[in-house]
DNA sequence: CGTTAGCACCTTGATGCAGAGAGTGCTAGA
DNA sequence: TCTAGCACTCTCTGCATCAAGGTGCTAACG
């Protein structure tokens, strides 16, 4: 799609004039005909050349015709000329940033910091919200604690650094006292606090293979250990929050209660969501999926418009937003971008 | 509402033809006319007389004619007299409750079983299944540990018995020293572990006044950290888990946009859904609320089924589903009735 | 007295039709 | 290359009609 897209050549005039149109549909809602663009292109042009213009643009697949009588409406190919080559993002107004600043400081914890997040976009956009939740790989590590449960069960408690705990239990195969435990503790403890979590493991897969030579039986334990936890860990959570759902049954585009099911639908099941959101965690900036571009059913009528977020100059997670096809991206585009950039700050405050 | 169903007087043939509509109306979705029920009553009589009754029997707000000339259909009073008065629930099917009682049991702690059990009713009742997460106050607590995260802030991890960890950070008056913590802890898992938290928070209570008398200095601190810990677990953290909303969506009944709007909005706002399962909580079985007798507007033309779960005795929480108003109570009574005792069951193993 | 038959009446919902409005494609001419 | 004109198409609205299903009332019946 935006390979086709990249190839299309258009006369400036039919540039201006696919322009004008998207924007009075996103406006509007209603199918612009030829008389209506004739006035608001500005250009001195009658209906009558106008719609030469526009059965040019229909067989381009830019445009198109909900019945032989009704004005032209954008197609996804449109939409996606449009904001390739059309739209003139200007930056946030500076007061607006300083607000979110202010909105996104006032939380604290990952975890609440991406629900307000989600929140901000939201209520900012009129759109849903979305934001997964940061990998934690590049989080410090400030200490692990183990706590024996039962005999073959441990709650292994890490606290990362910005502000996080994170526990999970771990089995094992043969009981471990608790001594043993709290040496292995120790000794991890010592080894690699201060470090990030990536780097945790890269050293102990190391260590693991000096040790098996040395057989230091106990640093050889806890070494084990760790290399449990911390694949645990690392294996990527992958959730993501969605905020003001409801809100994208106001607009008329997605009246049809049908594709609001399987829109609903997607949000609970997740999978195809997170999918979609993997795609943008390796872009650079904001990135855009009009309607079925991003080939799930779910989203058609809906676009997406997301940005990584970064921490610490690393990726770490996605946000946007969700909502009908004819929405007004000049406007939520630049929201997205700051949030995305907002968001990364105060993470790592 | 209930107090005026109560008072309610019919006559057995009018008892008989309402429940008679009741059932059809619930199987069919269209208002029932005289000679439909004069058929399906059984009983000898001409469309004229079922009128008659019918006059009556609107008269008293227990069906009301959408238009002149459409059959009738039941009020929410009309409703409330058929579930108190006319039901017969069977037992659910033995086989059935083995099924329940697999799936739950292939869960481990609470939040897994709390998303089976919700997944569960959903699947089973074909509406949205509600399930709060459980009370800990009659969880017993097995451990208590303090790490030092800063010099103000401690994180506290409670290990409690069956299968669950929480954890909270609480934040110093004074700083305490990494020494004094440990001791602090050793002090309440000697004093406390084994017992139920809320016979934990009494003791500390009763402890407290003690000790300002004995003025030991360590058991003191030790036992006012215990009470702040215990007071914020126990004030109840108040969720529940929905799973099946997008169902809601096939209903004809709610085909409305703007109620689903309002209906969706309550699930993520939480706060008027849990205020009515916290009336369910003192209930001794299954309650009912049908369309508004909630007096929430966001349940215009829904219902709920809901039954405290128990653990041990005690309720620590309520499950149930929501749909429409128009729904089969006879099937759906039981198997809400079953899966709250399995639950149950489940968490208690 | 309760029950019933008969009847006039009401709504809804489907169907068909006509006219207005908006916009198109095409053709011929500037 | 642009434009004016025109026939055509499609939607939307209002209006009238019709059948179906049901009601309330009244009067008669056992």
């Amino acid at each position: 799609m935006e390979e086709r897209a990249a190839q299309i050549e258009l006369t400036q005039r039919a540039e201006h004039l696919l322009r004008v149109l998207v924007e009075q549909y996103i406006r509007e809602g209603l199918p612009v005909g030829s008389r209506t663009l004739a006035r608001a292109s500005g250009l001195d042009l009658s209906p009558a050349t106008i719609r030469n213009v526009m059965a040019d643009l229909e067989e381009m697949g830019l445009v198109r015709s909900p019945h032989t009588s009704a004005g032209r409406v954008p197609t996804v190919l449109g939409y996606r000329l449009f904001v390739d080559r059309m739209i003139e993002v200007q930056p946030l107004d500076e007061q607006l940033v300083e607000e979110f600043r202010g909105v996104l400081n006032a939380g604290e914890g990952p975890q609440e910091l991406v629900e307000r997040a989600s929140r901000l976009l939201s209520r900012v956009t009129q759109l849903a919200g979305l934001v997964t939740v940061p990998r934690a790989e590049h989080a410090v590590l400030r200490r692990i604690e183990f706590l024996e449960l039962s005999d073959d069960k441990v709650l292994v408690v890490l606290v990362l650094e910005p502000h996080e705990v994170q526990n999970l239990i771990i089995e094992l195969d043969k009981p471990l006292s608790r001594q043993a435990l709290e040496r292995a503790a120790d000794f991890l403890n010592e080894r690699f606090s201060g470090l990030d979590l990536q780097e945790v493991r890269a050293r102990i897969e190391h260590d693991l293979d000096c040790m098996r030579r040395d057989m230091d039986r106990l640093a050889c334990a806890a070494a084990e250990l760790g290399d449990r936890v911390f694949s645990e860990t690392l294996r990527d959570p992958e959730d993501f929050v969605v905020v003001g759902q409801t809100r994208l049954m106001e607009y008329e585009e997605l009246s049809d209660i049908e594709k609001l099911r399987q829109l609903f639908e997607a949000f609970s099941e997740k999978r195809q969501i997170l999918e979609l959101l993997d795609k943008c965690i390796e872009a650079e900036g904001v990135q855009i999926f009009i309607g079925q571009e991003s080939g799930y059913d779910a989203l058609a009528g809906c676009s997406v418009i997301s940005a990584p977020y970064r921490v610490g100059g690393d990726i770490v997670g996605v946000l946007g937003v969700i909502g009908p096809t004819r929405m007004h991206y000049e406007r939520v585009i630049p929201v997205v971008d700051a949030t995305a950039r907002l968001l990364g700050e105060a993470l790592s405050a």
